[in-house]
DNA sequence: TCATTGGGCTTTTTT
DNA sequence: AGCCCAATGA
């Protein structure tokens, strides 16, 4: 009836055929989890459940499309466009525009990425006239960060003497006072953080009951992806809204949890039993996707663990290549060999650069690979680091867009007020900052009334203040009337900004140029894309809504995928790629030296390491240097404990050497040349090189007013009205005969031939389904 | 009052 | 090697 049923083994169809109740599915790695979540979808829609009515929460909102684009091959897009899916960040922050008044929030609210909040941090630690050595900005951030994740608020840290205790203890005792002025500061600003996206919810969710019971209606089936990665706050939410129908379904591996750093916490998994004493489990152990030497590997690792679920992943796979092992003196070698390795396997065997992948610790490694890679002309495509969005030139332009849109936004103010140089200096800006917090106001209305409050600036800087005020209201006034690339493209030209970038034209000054107008071209499609849809919303707020959100790992040009990808290994969670190399397998860099001092960073580290090399179907490469530059400095290295973990069983120590010399085909000259780079006879310049970044838009969802207007809980439902011979209609099957009518109440189900959709097995309850006769 | 220049510090991983 | 900040010149 279900051919895709017919494609899954019996645990992934008992895990898809399971559409009610709470569930836990335990995916090991490579077992085909995103099969299972993309089928029960299916099912659930081919049981006539309304797609709006399901919530499917991601872990990237690129995952979420690509899940959206499998279900619609199956259903339809205009089915599969009608669900609910993406990263909690993204739905939440959708929500919250919605219901953004009960909050005291605009709708058009900023969110404010890292940067922009350790901006204000610094700031306000300046102001508050705090030793800055021993009030780091960054760590302050990530302590505030932590407690908003564990939902602790200015208030519940004053009830929690234990708290102040610890950053006494830590030489913090006034992280409380920069908290509560940052998050006032934030509010005062029309603005939330990242965590606030997730506090807010939680926060909305609590106080405000008919909203609550509005979502729990609305989301009458849940999934959540990932679910080790969810802190605290997104469990929260997450069980608020599954309270109701309690049809939950959670899917994840704990041997893969590793964003503990950032609040997750792998006990959401654990103790998802004690929930739901009466949940299921699901356990998915066969892997698909690696050859059997790298799953026995990564089983031999992972068995260092303590903390661990009981699982027993296996394959029916060959045994296949054994995991090689290179060791290299310096780092830029270990760069050259992995490019070089690359290229033989690809020319030898005949495969795509898309093949292979290159993972490492931390982004700042991925210097020496480009340039490594760009040597051997391999094309290849950078994952994260510096995204796109977080340029310099990206996020000023960005910023005015943002302060138009909302003028409120002081980091968007304080970014762009002199840049292009208006001449409005450090000086101004310090008396209108006092200014802004003696009467409570937003800076910008504070310039707005600059020539009445005497703040002892001189005339010629108030002109100037207000003319950059009439600028920025300008471009507002535009926003009204005329579509987001207009205005965008003002405001470059009447900015300065194109002057500014123009004039530099150095081969960074002209990239920082080619960026800019990317971002203008990214507007542009952005308006195309969505001026022939009824609903669609091409406004300057729209764009901005849309991009806010969006990191490097959502944009992919489908046109140009043959290339080698290079990503930190927390990037590389939920890919496969056949030959993956996984680089600077040393200690102090992997693990990495600020996680070694206790048992649960390391072991944190450890799963890291097994999500690097369970990223493979057909072979790893491990390889490590004996010296490596680190701040500057040339510093020696040691191989990796980890590398001693696998086993030697699994593993093949191979020697660079060699393979360099045939590989360059310079014929065993080892010294000299051979690592000297720059020598290679194919080596053209500029080939080869990283397509420029650019802006891709993500497809909107539908606004949540439209949602609203769907029918409640079963306002429709045919339950124990139905009997075999009745004919029905289906919004989507059309008509058809009852076949069978089965099960009582909630579980009540009827099997009926449709006209079109064949024979369909539906759920009463949710199926919208009207007697005919 | 603003722009420029040199010194000090930093580097884990991300929505 | 890059970024922010403090001192200095214009």
């Amino acid at each position: 009836m279900y051919e895709y049923l017919d494609s899954l083994n019996d645990a992934q169809r008992a895990a898809v055929e399971n559409l009610e109740g709470p569930m836990l599915v335990i995916a090991g790695a490579g077992s085909g989890k995103t099969r299972v979540l993309t089928y029960r979808i299916v099912h659930l829609l081919n049981h006539g459940v309304d797609p709006f009515r399901i919530l499917s929460l991601t872990f990237t909102n690129k995952a979420a499309k690509e899940m959206k684009q499998r279900i619609a091959a199956q259903v339809g897009r205009s089915e599969a466009k009608n669900l609910w899916m993406g990263t909690f960040h993204s739905v939440f922050a959708k929500i919250l525009r919605f219901e953004s008044d009960k909050l005291g929030y605009p709708a058009n609210f900023t969110i404010y990425d890292a940067q922009d909040s350790e901006r204000l941090i610094r700031n306000i630690i300046k102001e508050m006239m705090l030793d800055k050595d021993v009030y780091k900005s960054k760590q302050v951030f990530s302590r505030i960060s932590s407690l908003k994740n564990s939902l602790i608020t200015v208030k519940s840290y004053h009830h929690h003497a234990e708290l102040l205790e610890a950053d006494t203890a830590a030489m913090r005792p006034r992280i409380v006072d920069i908290y509560k002025e940052y998050v006032e500061r934030c509010f005062k600003a029309g603005a939330m953080d990242f965590d606030d996206l997730l506090l807010r919810t939680n926060e909305l969710l609590t106080r405000f009951p008919d909203v609550l019971v509005k979502y729990q209606e609305r989301f009458q089936y849940i999934m959540v992806d990932e679910y080790q990665d969810t802190n605290h706050s997104q469990y929260l939410i997450v069980k608020a809204l599954a309270d109701m129908f309690k049809n939950l379904c959670v899917v994840g591996d704990d041997a893969q949890s590793i964003y503990a750093f950032r609040g997750a916490n792998v006990k959401n998994i654990m103790n998802f039993q004690k929930d739901y004493p009466y949940m299921k489990t699901f356990r998915l152990e066969q892997n698909y996707r690696s050859t059997n030497n790298i799953v026995q590997a990564a089983n031999n690792v992972i068995a260092n663990n303590r903390e661990q679920l009981e699982k027993d992943v296996w394959t029916a796979n060959s045994s296949g290549e054994k995991i090689n092992v290179v060791r290299t003196i310096t780092d830029n070698e270990e760069a050259r060999y992995v490019a070089n390795n690359i290229y033989e396997k690809a020319v030898d065997n005949e495969l795509d650069w898309s093949d292979f992948a290159i993972l490492y610790r931390t982004n700042m490694q991925s210097r020496a690979l480009e340039d490594a890679m760009r040597r051997r002309e391999i094309p290849y495509r950078i994952y994260g680091g510096l995204s796109f969005y977080q340029r310099k030139e990206v996020k000023d332009l960005l910023s005015y867009f943002r302060l138009v849109i909302n003028p409120k936004d002081e980091e968007a103010l304080r970014r762009i007020i002199n840049f292009p140089m208006r001449g409005i200096g450090q000086t101004t800006m310090d008396k209108l900052a006092i200014a802004a917090g003696e009467y409570k106001q937003p800076m910008f209305r504070v310039i707005e009334n600059v020539a009445k409050l005497n703040l002892g600036i001189n005339a010629g800087t108030v002109r100037k203040l207000n003319d950059f005020v009439n600028m920025i209201k300008a471009f507002g006034v535009q926003v009204n009337s005329s579509d987001a690339f207009v205005v965008a493209d003002n405001i470059v030209k009447s900015s300065g900004l194109i002057k500014e970038l123009q004039k530099d034209t150095s081969p960074e000054g002209v990239a920082r140029y080619d960026n800019m107008q990317e971002v203008i071209n990214g507007v542009k499609r952005f308006v195309e894309d969505n001026k022939e849809q009824a609903d669609g919303d091409i406004s300057l707020s729209a764009f901005l809504q849309d991009v806010a959100l969006l990191t490097d790992a959502d944009k992919d040009d489908p046109n140009d995928n043959n290339r080698v990808s290079m990503m930190t290994i927390h990037m590389s969670k939920g890919l496969e790629f056949p030959y993956v190399n996984i680089v600077g397998m040393e200690e102090d860099l992997f693990p990495s030296g600020m996680s070694v001092n206790t048992r649960a960073e390391l072991e944190e580290e450890r799963r890291l390491f097994y999500v690097a090399v369970t990223r493979a179907e057909k072979q790893a490469t491990l390889s490590y240097t004996q010296s490596r530059y680190r701040w500057g400095k040339i510093s020696d290295a040691e191989p990796s404990r980890f590398i001693e973990e696998v086993g030697e069983d699994y593993l093949e120590y191979v020697t660079p050497r060699g393979r360099m010399s045939r590989s360059i085909g310079d014929g065993g000259n080892v010294t000299g040349s051979l690592f000297g780079g720059g020598d290679l006879r194919t080596a053209k310049p500029k080939s080869g090189t990283p397509p420029k970044p650019e802006v891709r838009t993500n497809r909107r969802l539908k606004p949540v007013s439209s949602v609203s207007a769907s029918p409640s809980v079963n306002a429709e439902s045919v339950s124990g009205k139905l009997s075999k011979g009745n004919f029905v209609k289906h919004e989507r099957f059309g008509t058809g005969e009852v076949l069978l009518v089965e099960g009582v109440g909630q579980n009540e189900k009827a099997t009926v031939n449709f006209e079109k959709g064949g024979i369909k097995k539906v759920l009463l309850k949710f199926a919208r389904l009207e007697i005919l006769r």
